[in-house]
DNA sequence: GAGATAAGTAAACAGCCGTTTACTCGCTTG
DNA sequence: CAAGCGAGTAAACGGCTGTTTACTTATCTC
């Protein structure tokens, strides 16, 4: 084990850094205090005394990932393809925090507390962006194809959407972010 | 509390309903032997002895809900619209297996059995009912789709996919399902 | 009605969990 | 160099979990 110099900040970082990533890939429930603390090479009461609970460690951990600007910073003539290509190529690389969403949607508390952080730093925010009496339900139409795309593929990840996406699939993705935007509407009234 | 009569098969079957219920609306991990054995009137050690464990459990309850002709059932002309109505509309009576799909990914066994049993029971099944070279791609988007707008309306339900669906967001889904059996592809190649 | 079969129970098991308490000891400041 | 602050630790607490064991008791058959 590394010999850890005795610094506050960077360890109560570590700590966060180490819980995201437990987070997302076991969940709120399956994520121990005492798994996330083994990681960094600490102890468990440490992870409650900088964080108070494990409740508010996990709600910093998710808060701290949310950023509604990685879904409006494309150019809206472009919005799908560029929206695709930000998930697909740049997503292995950062914790997801639609991970953390839904693998720690068992859990009542954690629960509580993603829902409430979702509505008051993506919804609310996305529909703002949206704008018009609709901007409302388009948001929830954009986050409702996300969470699908996301949900689909972490949870099924040998399928079709990993990896290299296969092009059919990819324009039908990227076709139907655009049509969000756009605001399209099918003929049939 | 009620006087039960001795009926092993009886039993049997109230407690995989039971295990349904608690499965679908707090997720594996969440849902205690106890607990789910508690609602029925019923010691803990009956489930284990009827089912094995709470996995083996867990297995059967998910699997008896699972049924991909819930999916392939409407024709294909108006696939769409027959689709968002049974959704909709039936969706409040019967217990839905993508709640227990998603409130159970937390926990890994749970999951492990959960993707054993969706890609044998109803993605192989619909990929096959699609046919051809992208049934494959097709059952994903399907699937993607429809694990979005269950995820999204369980996570979030004081949204716009609750209750009354908003004509403008219904007709964005009705298309969308519409599109996937239809094969359309958007100009742009 | 007596005995057997099995439905159901009570209680304990071992092992986790988040959290608390009391403590050690490294570093900084005088 | 000594004092003290605080970063970090060890160990235990109470409570929960799935599961097992030993037991009771209702029901059915002869």
């Amino acid at each position: 084990m590394l010999i850890r110099k005795r610094d506050a900040d960077q360890t109560r970082s570590d700590i966060l850094r180490a819980a995201q990533q437990a987070f997302a890939t076991r969940g709120y429930a399956a994520s121990g205090v005492r798994d996330i603390t083994a990681t960094v090479g600490v102890n468990p009461a440490l992870a409650i005394r900088y964080f108070g609970s494990k409740e508010k460690l996990f709600e910093e951990a998710l808060n701290a990932l949310l950023d509604v600007t990685m879904l409006t910073q494309p150019d809206r003539a472009n919005f799908g393809k560029q929206l695709v290509e930000a998930f697909v190529v740049d997503d292995a690389l950062r914790i997801n925090p639609l991970e953390i969403l839904v693998r720690s949607s068992g859990d009542s508390d954690a629960h509580a507390i993603a829902y409430r952080l979702l509505c008051d730093r993506i919804h609310r925010p996305l529909a703002e962006w949206f704008g018009g009496p609709d901007g409302h339900a388009k948001s929830t139409q954009m986050l409702t194809l996300a969470v699908g795309f996301f949900t689909y593929r972490l949870l099924y990840p040998l399928d079709a959407w990993q990896g290299q996406l296969d092009p059919a699939s990819r324009e039908w993705l990227e076709q139907a972010f655009q049509s969000i935007v756009d605001g399209a509407r099918p003929a049939q009234s």
